[in-house]
DNA sequence: GAGTGTATGCCCTCTGCTGA
DNA sequence: TCAGCAGAGGGCATACACTC
């Protein structure tokens, strides 16, 4: 029994349309459409099929081209954390290079556990993305692997991985250390503290390093560290008390980054210490309204929107030569100097 | 009759080949 | 040189054959 066809929806608009109100075949349509193959039909029938498609209101699948090109034209972007002000100019910048190549973003939220971002990475695949840029990478990252091994190009951006397993775009982040140190030496603080972020992921890890670098650098002592166990504020607090109990007389703290320096303004206020008056704070990455808390966090500013050009960029030039090296692009930060650095006070606390 | 495995049509576009 | 034909591409739904 021949079971009946199916019918597309009406709404539905395809290249057969565009061919048959152009009174050419689809083949043409197809050509003519593309950039890159309209050399092969006459001017007047790219200007025939460009007013028909125009007429009849077609508007490419993209899924069905990807049937026989191979190519999605979508790249998934992995996310630590949807919700960190960190990411999205990263995002606007990804999106901004891939635009600019036809390409569209699938964002996904990649928090959690290993599993987690094992079923996100799947759904990815599923939706069979071209390729992937990572924000969530760790150190030794499981994510990166599955991905050359499904022969996806992948690029990491913001964190890396130690195995350079594939290109990445990263902030120099002992430079911003560097900066963060010295501006504090600068002011007359020789007891500075760091609330490092977690070790496991490359930022955390290569903070608190450039961070030990440079107090060497400035001879003062390079120990005074407490390791917050997330990029979060809550977390930032919790290891800012641990550090002002460790270490009373520390007179500055270097925060792993942004959201773990307003958990120490909160753990400072909670023992009645003032910044900058007791304790001047420095941040890490210049997320939108910290110039606009009281006081205004002093911090390291990273190329956020650069650095997701760049890693679209590089993606790109995957997608074009997968075999090639990786490469580390590596962004200058720049400190952004406001109210919660000062001189430190005349007398200091009491080492506990 | 229920369950399972296989074959085929369909979706839409791209592209190698052929002929005018 | 240009245009058209025809097959391919992956996944899904469905028809059909077969077994229990």
């Amino acid at each position: 029994m021949k079971r009946p066809a199916r019918t597309k929806p009406a709404s539905r608009v395809t290249i057969r349309d565009v061919a048959a109100h152009a009174h050419v075949n689809i083949s043409t349509v197809s050509r003519a459409l593309n950039p890159e193959a309209r050399h092969l039909i006459s001017d007047e029938a790219v200007v025939r099929v460009i007013e028909s498609a125009r007429a009849v209101g077609y508007r490419p699948n993209k899924l069905a081209s990807a049937l026989t090109s191979g190519r999605s034209h979508v790249v998934g972007i992995l996310l630590p954390d949807i919700e960190n002000a960190v990411f999205p100019p990263i995002i606007r910048g990804i999106e901004e290079r891939l635009a600019a190549e036809g390409y569209a973003a699938l964002i996904a939220n990649a928090a959690g556990s290993a599993a987690d971002r094992e079923r996100v990475l799947e759904q990815m695949f599923e939706r069979q993305v071209d390729g992937l840029v990572v924000a969530t990478a760790s150190r030794d990252d499981q994510v990166v692997r599955r991905c050359i091994l499904e022969h996806v190009p992948v690029v990491l951006v913001n964190r890396s991985e130690d195995h350079r397993l594939a290109p990445e775009v990263v902030n120099d982040d002992f430079y911003s250390m560097q900066m963060a140190v010295d501006h504090l030496v600068g002011l007359g603080h020789r007891k500075i503290g760091h609330v490092a972020g977690p070790n496991n992921l490359a930022t955390g890890f290569a903070r608190s390093q450039g961070f030990q670098l440079a107090a060497q650098r400035n001879r003062i002592a390079n120990s005074h560290m407490v390791e917050a166990a997330e990029f979060t504020r809550g977390a930032g607090r919790v290891a800012c008390a641990e550090l002002l109990k460790r270490y009373r007389s520390i007179t500055a703290i270097v925060a792993a980054n942004d959201l773990i320096a307003l958990g120490c303004y909160d753990c400072l206020a909670a023992l009645g210490l003032r910044c900058p008056q007791d304790v001047s704070i420095v941040g890490h990455n210049d997320i939108p309204l910290v110039d606009m808390v009281n006081p205004p966090l002093t911090t390291v500013r990273i190329q956020h929107r650069e650095m997701g050009r760049k890693a679209a960029q590089l993606l790109l030039e995957r997608f074009a030569a997968p075999d090639t090296k990786p490469v580390r692009v590596t962004l200058a930060p720049e400190l952004m100097v406001r109210g919660s650095t000062a001189a430190p006070p005349r007398g200091s606390r009491q080492e506990g």
